[in-house]
DNA sequence: GCGTGTGAAAATCTTCACAGCG
DNA sequence: CGCTGTGAAGATTTTCACACGC
């Protein structure tokens, strides 16, 4: 079976999102000057068992030098290989409030690979605002942004009540990635995928957590 | 079994991971004036399937009325109950970048019950500005905020490299609850709780759905 | 010899399908 | 009768342990 067909078929999902811990813990390894890396130390690197990181790069192909480990700079890129990241994917953020912001003055996209390409908002009284060096677009550039220049994925950085809207716009604009940050479930058609992240549901599950932690206590000193 | 026994044993984790989101869309019930709800509408509006929904009710109690459905407050507070939201947990956040400065305007914490007693910041230039009405503190008064005002939750919103040390800080004050935006593998004893958040890696993963799919579309147009 | 790659076993999670209760 | 709660089946994920190849 060829590499290409291994990425096409199943990697379980739950491996996918491993890879980019894998990915970040190699960057930081090349950039410590190490050329060579087994899967015992990568995996600590990375906060998982060998066993699983193994197993998980498995799915990808056979990159490792039994005996001797894994070259970093080769593993790195068959890593990002199967992720897609050798393919530009044009970012924009939509939705200029105070986390809007954050997100287009954040670097770690750009450091990542993820070109922000555009900034925008449906108010008409933020449109044409310069928020970190861009001027804010209305959202009917929409489909000017995904046909001329590529625009693949949206992230949702609106208030919950206009997440929906800014969703269904994405996805007629024909973007079929988004990334959001409102705590309310999106409806979206099945070809496209939604990540969704909420902070309040992350204090939550700690919540949770802490309060294990404090009846373990409880009962046993 | 009483319901503090389940509460106190395994709730999987995959479930506690859901609950939120079941009580998110009870919140919105609630807010629409509707008292009683079927596993398989309460199902739909999480996002999940109705089977899923009843196995992870299960596992807090029976709280359900067959042939009839759930009273959705009585649900709602059974939810919170579970989660440890009956009690306080006093959040501070750590670092005031850009994404600190967000997350100290956003007004989701207080609206899910999270109150932000604190921002911080280890640069004295930083310390004593005021942030969405807040005085920046300096990192020495943890262990103040810990032992008089019962600060429980950090989230860290500093750049990677001081990330860790902002993680010792909380953990040192007696913290056990850690939200870290931050894209590095935080280290801390087995007691203490994180949660990481990394906007690349779930875009990296947005990434692989949206290489499968123009595969896909290749395959069988 | 050493560490990878991998079948097989174990654990965990999800779905099925229906008994049981209001 | 309708919908919950739940054992049992099925799917997925993780761990084990060792054969294999440099």
């Amino acid at each position: 079976m060829s590499t290409a067909a291994a990425t096409r078929r199943g990697i379980p999902d739950a491996s996918v999102a491993r890879l980019p811990g894998y990915l970040r813990a190699l960057t930081a390894l090349a950039d410590a000057g190490i050329a060579s890396v087994s899967s015992e130390e990568l995996a600590g690197a990375a906060g998982v068992s060998s066993a699983m990181l193994r197993k998980d790069l498995s799915h990808l192909g056979s990159y490792g030098v039994r005996g001797v480990g894994y070259d970093v700079e080769r593993l790195a890129s068959e890593i990002a290989a199967a992720l897609g990241l050798t393919q530009d994917w044009p970012v924009a953020i939509v939705g200029m409030g105070n986390l809007g912001r954050a997100l287009a003055a954040y670097r770690g996209f750009a450091e990542r690979g993820f070109r922000v390409i555009a900034l925008l908002d449906r108010d008409p009284r933020v449109v044409g605002e310069e928020v970190s060096g861009r001027v804010v677009r209305p959202m009917t550039d929409l489909a000017t942004l995904v046909r001329d220049e590529g625009l693949s994925v949206g992230v949702i950085a609106t208030a919950s009540d206009g997440a929906q809207d800014a969703c269904d716009a994405l996805v007629a604009a024909g973007i079929r990635s988004v990334l959001n940050f409102a705590p309310v479930l999106l409806s979206v058609p099945e070809d496209v995928a939604v990540r969704t992240v909420d902070l309040s549901t992350e204090l939550q599950i700690l919540a949770f957590h802490g309060q294990r932690n404090a009846v373990a206590e409880a009962v046993a000193p």
